[in-house]
DNA sequence: TGACAACGTGCGTTAAAACGCACAAATGGC
DNA sequence: GCCATTTGTGCGTTTTAACGCACGTTGTCA
């Protein structure tokens, strides 16, 4: 698990090393402590957003060109690790896949609806588009004031600026993924 | 002047408003108090890393998205408002016209020789630009080992990457401006 | 018009960023 | 080999980010 602050330190010691610097002339150049430049190194600190633009301004380097590339890296997921229950009622549970990572710009999560469950969502901000693979039974979806219906390995991408719905026509249990992407990159 | 805090506050609470979230909403998305987002959107607070990471997350926008476009902004200058005297020996004076600003890629100094006087500098890193216009008297600029003499009015641009050096043949003082410009984009 | 809910700000507390100083290891002459 | 300088880390203090709670305001519906 590589933390954004270390991936920060890492890219800021290379940054000062590749130049020959030492901490104190870094220190000096920045008008930030060489003991917060350490700390910052070490990825043991998270620098506020007024640090973080000394040391881009004492480097002459831009702040986005130094804060780039940044990415939420979870690494190798231990086998069901980030699983997460969101919401359990009786007939419906949502489980995190993956959280949203700003680095990809979508999140996966799936849901289980119990025969006869229903789900209504309004519409989300434009932009947001979901991809849905259906992994048991048989989903309704409800766009236009339609229904749908989608099958066992079945799948469907829509436009979730509107409002939809999911249901359960039974008489099994429901499973689908469902990837939803957001717009801002 | 508006400070890249406040700069940052106008554009998050643009982004929250404009998806009609309150506070309460936007603090349960990010997992950041809704105290502290209130303040960072007045500009009253510099958040650390984390939670700009947080705030980006919660928002489903890239953390990229969220802190590009800040840029340092002094608005109108008073006159000789952020003049800094940087070195002042007996023979050298380095003003600081303009400090070096991410937002345009260089800073702008002037340095002062008296006659006789004469400074090195080691190479820079790669990709450091100088723009010289001589403003009074006579310079003379080392270039691969070798001498090359402008005179007021004149106007010179090199790469600083490579041991270079300025000197004041005499017999008057010699003043010229000094646009550097460095890569980091 | 009064009651109620929702919204944003102010306040006191806690956690942590940021600083200055001093120490220990590494470096470099002579 | 020894001394002097430099480089990075650890420590105690100060500053401030971040939190939870409560208050004043605003708008809405009965």
């Amino acid at each position: 698990m590589v933390t954004v602050t270390q991936q920060l330190g890492n890219r800021l010691r290379e940054l000062r090393q590749g130049r020959g610097w030492s901490l104190d002339q870094a220190a000096e150049a920045t008008q930030v402590s060489k003991a917060m430049l350490g700390q910052i190194e070490r990825g043991e600190s998270s620098p506020t957003l007024a640090t973080l633009w000394k040391i881009a301004t004492g480097f002459r380097v831009s702040f986005t060109w130094l804060v780039s590339g940044l990415s939420f890296n979870p690494g190798l997921l231990e086998k069901g690790e980030r699983l997460q229950h969101l919401s359990t009622t009786q007939d419906l549970e949502l489980v995190v896949r993956f959280p949203f990572d700003p680095a990809v710009g979508f999140e996966w999560v799936e849901l289980t609806l119990a025969p006869g469950a229903q789900s209504m969502s309004d519409a989300h901000e434009p932009g947001v588009t979901e991809h849905l693979l259906v992994i048991q039974g048989v989903l309704e979806l409800q766009l236009d004031g339609q229904w749908h219906r989608y099958e066992t390995g079945d799948t469907v991408r829509f436009d979730a600026n509107q409002p939809h719905g999911y249901r359960n026509p039974g008489p099994d249990l429901l499973v689908f993924e469902d990837v939803i992407h957001y717009r801002g990159v």
